[in-house]
DNA sequence: GAGCAGTTTTGGATCGATCCAATATTTCCA
DNA sequence: TGGAAATATTGGATCGATCCAAAACTGCTC
């Protein structure tokens, strides 16, 4: 029996059995491989024939162990199931696939632990850089340690420390500020923050944002709400704050979905985003424009932040001692209903 | 100057020398990594401290070569950022990375020429084995193929072909009888199935499970709007239901986004859905039990399968030539009251 | 047809681990 | 105490590519 029962144990045509195929020399077909320029057409039509014919195979592995790059890299994000997240992930692997760079995807459910062990074994697998969005409570010497690595780093979304290597994000602090400025003027004057449970970087940035839009007019930045970021909590969050002796007649979520909560609590009070107490969002999902009533809310561009932090990577790669660059892309307001402050959109379908 | 600017050059330590400072051979050192209990307690813990003094870092690269697995696998999904494919992911992630095993991520964006060439990439990389959610489109043949290549393949969610191969997925089919039998058994004798524009297997099989349970008491299983998956979309298709001269009381959607975007269509025109029409989904995302009304739907589990799909992969690898397994997870039907059966949730916020 | 520049091609060393058959060491029992 | 069995250790070959310096070809000019 030569071959075992399912014979799919087929053994690896090399590039020497290319080479002899061809009537050249190994070095040759691997330059056919690699596209130079130094070999003569005649000769690279002839090799890629004897490849097609043998079934030939590049083995990725056997180069990454001689050359100097492999054209993998690490991606590790703390929650792929958040939207937010995936769509950061859609827009690296864009990227990254397009420049014929593959990509290890980590989801490191928010553990400083799980994000440890996988940069060790992204550096085990001699990965060219990495992406990465850190969990809640890493390290502040991570950026340090990752540079003694000599291992490319890009932030995204999220920053250790604010001064220190290579970032791409949004401009949470100043969409914060635009948003608080609008409540503000359109009248109110006790607003409350509300969402956000773990100690990250994209968080103090909008608090400050929120804080500093507040003092700039003398109000004081006091309801700030810590709460987990999903519906249910908001949605109860958004009831604690109208039961206190001095409610707040505005709220902004720490992003949409904790917007969309809270409209929910509205709404099982018998209360109206809009009319009755005005919500805002930070993100614009797509589902922002049609919920009822659509949020106002400030759009960050994830996908967008992705394909940035993607190629600021594969310039890191190849200029590793390049002065550090931070990305950052400006957010924008977008005024729908659910501060009352557009007219009522009319029934039937309309652009939100 | 010894180091170059930046000084991120550093050489690798290898087996070699820490066989050296250890005073043992190169193959000790490589027993002492794979934890052989070949090696005597004492010499373990010798090469153990020589690896730490001399900050040996494995080189997984150079392994992968020799050895025959390379304990990465890759994972090939349609759309990171539709929030039921990131769960899928993530519950891969969970186990391959319990397991030790790194994923190569592609996005083929419902592209079965990118998903062709990542799955070429893949072979390339030399990984154990592909778990792939076949876009929409893909050949018949991929099965047969990647089989002929001796690569492990488990298909996710969707299946080239019925009769083929390792998938794990959920009883799309029977989950679409039980929720259109609901309906009928609530009276509803027009029903419509909204929503889906692709072929692939995830839909074909809702499809027979409506068509069946429908021709089972008579009716007929006519109203099959074919739309996108988003809730623009789906709120102008019941729109559309609505106008014909023999508008369907009920409407399942062909998941749960669907749903929202048909009760957002219904408030649009001033129904409500519950009350005025029956609107079910199909996947119990977190949102269902929060919406208002609270949607009736099927779970489907994505982050289980997802579980699953790897587990399976992960035999697969070790007993390639084992007999293929459909892994496919229960359907369970939700009920709340979005098809008018539950009784109104009283105002509050109660469990969904 | 020698000399030279430019273009192609080549063989050997190398990357850093694993595999394997052989050898060295220890243990244990007759 | 001799020797088989069990336990530890080892060196050389190997995986399949890239790198590099040297060699072999061109074509051209004088």
């Amino acid at each position: 029996m030569p071959d075992g029962i399912g014979g799919a144990e087929r053994r690896r045509v090399t590039l020497d059995e290319v080479a002899r195929d061809a009537g050249v020399s190994r070095s040759t077909v691997s330059l056919v491989l690699r596209d130079s320029p130094l070999v003569a057409e005649g000769t690279r039509e002839r090799v890629r024939a004897s490849m097609e014919a043998l079934g030939y195979v590049y083995n990725r592995g056997a180069a990454n162990l001689r050359a100097s790059r492999t054209n993998t890299v690490g991606l590790l994000v703390c929650d792929v199931s958040n939207p937010f997240f995936a769509e950061l992930t859609a827009g690296i692997d864009e990227v990254l696939d397009g420049a014929g760079v593959s990509t290890f995807l980590v989801n490191t459910n928010e553990s400083p632990e799980k994000q440890e062990r996988s940069l060790q074994r992204m550096r085990e697998q001699n990965v060219d850089g990495v992406i990465l969005c850190p969990a809640s409570g890493s390290s502040p010497d991570l950026v340090e340690r990752l540079r003694r690595w000599g291992m490319p780093l890009v932030q995204a979304l999220r920053y250790v420390s604010a001064r220190d290597g290579d970032y791409a994000g949004s401009d949470y602090q100043l969409g914060m500020e635009m948003i608080t400025e609008h409540l503000i003027r359109l009248g109110h004057r006790r607003i409350a923050l509300v969402g956000g449970n773990l100690v990250h970087s994209a968080l103090s940035d909008r608090r400050t944002g929120f804080t500093n839009a507040m003092r700039r007019h003398g109000l004081a930045p006091d309801l700030i709400v810590r709460s987990p970021l999903n519906r249910r909590a908001s949605a109860e969050a958004v009831g604690a704050l109208l039961d206190r002796a001095d409610p707040p007649t505005a709220a902004i979520g720490f992003n949409d979905i904790v917007a969309f909560g809270m409209m929910l609590g509205l709404t099982d009070r018998g209360l109206e985003a809009g009319c009755d107490f005005a919500v805002a969002g930070f993100d614009d999902v797509p589902e922002a424009a049609l919920s009822r009533p659509a949020l106002t809310t400030v759009s960050t561009l994830p996908f967008q932040i992705g394909q940035e932090a993607a190629q600021l990577l594969l310039r890191r790669i190849v200029d590793p001692n390049g002065s550090p660059e931070r990305v950052i892309l400006p957010t924008r307001l977008i005024i729908r209903e659910s501060c009352g402050a557009a007219p009522r959109r009319e029934r039937g379908l309309t652009r939100g």
